[in-house]
DNA sequence: AAAAGGATGTGATTCAGGTCACGCGGCGAA
DNA sequence: TTCGCCGCGTGACCTGAATCACATCCTTTT
């Protein structure tokens, strides 16, 4: 029994160091870092908190994916962003005190470590190198957020799109030998209008007017992008 | 001469002092940031530095109003967030070490001072609270911005130009004895519309519906809201 | 006080994108 | 194998918003 919790918590600590905040914590303070962990299960699509809820604390995501967003009054969903293993989510709340300011939900099963406020607190004003990379880690989040500004604000839904596949094709896809994407597609029209600030009706479309325009290529599940440099033009102007 | 120097630093030094980031600075340190802070006066809607510029630091708001925006291919701006004196702007790049994420420029005559990201980050090496004043800063600044992505995306004008005049009115107005606001608009049409997201008619015919439905009542440059729970209510909902 | 330049109201028009309503095909559960 | 749920494709339609084009109006400048 013992040994049990001895290897789950030598499990929590390798995943604890994997993460941006947490990395550069030496063994003891992982150690007790993990042991006031408590591990969550997610089903697909299953609710981590809502937002406006009372923040408690943040969540470490061990396994699987989850996505933030927001509801709108017809229960349409906003992603603000996706998170997935290994990294944290809900600093924003551990910081300025507030409630949670979106909804998470699991987009993938997944597991997850909570870790509550005052833990997290009292380790930045002990090692201020986790401050340091919680600054970090905000900054990226805000610039990304900014961007998601702009474009919701002042690009269509088909640059949006093409933005979107764009930085697939760049993160999940190989380059084909002259230099072009080519990635399989593992989101639904539906996940990728929440993504994008449309409707499911409104991506197919806009799918096959990239299309049309010799942009993209899709093959069932397949996503070719011959030309990248040209998606990237096409998201960024007319 | 000598005599006038150290005059404008204790300048800069109390300016300095009332910032979130450096507040908790001590006197000593203060002076140093001080004798590092070059002045810039910018005229209104003088730029003062550009969406994807190399970032060198960031600047503190000694007087005056600034916005940060992002422009569309069309002209159109999208303000992402304004401040005003006394605060810092351009924390991000300092943090994540990329360009800027946004253009600002002055919304009103204004006074800065720029830092180096060098020496900020020193700071923040040698003195924590800094770190942990800049993850508050940055947390609140991306909480703002997810609402904004939100409403952008979920809400339509009408709600999102009657939440701006909610917090105006929140922030600017004078409480009328049945509870109602009341303030003076400082903003033109097509300032609204660069916040609201959209252009200058939409925001013209928006404050018309607003009025028509008794949410608001403008008279000149007056705007008066009777029943803020009912102007919330409305940009929340239908 | 005249001129110039914003700021504002308003109609007409166009259009992207959201809504509805189906049909169809695939895939997993029973 | 069959049933039923999703995910996808599509046409018809509706509507919020952007665009264009003017006509005031109000300040600010000269």
């Amino acid at each position: 029994m013992n040994d049990r919790i001895l290897g789950m918590n030598s499990d929590k600590m390798t995943i604890l160091k994997q993460t941006e905040l947490f990395q550069n914590l030496d063994e003891e303070v992982l150690r007790i870092l993990a042991d006031h962990a408590v591990e969550k299960r997610l089903d697909r699509n299953e609710i981590l908190f809502i937002a406006g809820e009372e923040a408690a604390g943040l969540f470490v995501i061990a396994e699987g994916a989850v996505r933030a967003f927001r509801t709108g009054a017809d229960g349409r969903e906003q992603i603000i962003h996706v998170e997935r293993a290994v990294t944290t989510i809900a600093e924003v709340p551990v910081f300025d005190n507030g409630n949670y300011p979106s909804t998470v939900a699991a987009e993938e099963p997944a597991i997850v470590y909570f870790l509550a406020k005052k833990e997290v607190r009292n380790l930045c004003l002990k090692y201020p190198q986790i401050a340091l990379a919680a600054t970090e880690l905000l900054a990226k989040r805000l610039r990304k957020c900014a961007e998601l500004v702009e474009t919701l604000s002042l690009r269509e839904v088909g640059q949006r799109l093409a933005r979107l596949l764009f930085e697939q094709g760049k993160a999940e896809g190989k380059q084909s030998a002259d230099g072009g994407f080519r990635f399989k597609q593992k989101l639904t029209h539906n996940q990728l209008a929440a993504r994008v600030g449309t409707v499911r009706e409104v991506v197919t479309r806009a799918l096959f007017r990239l299309q049309n325009q010799g942009l993209i290529i899709i093959e069932g599940k397949v996503v070719t992008v011959p030309n990248p440099a040209l998606l990237t033009s096409y998201a960024d102007s007319g």
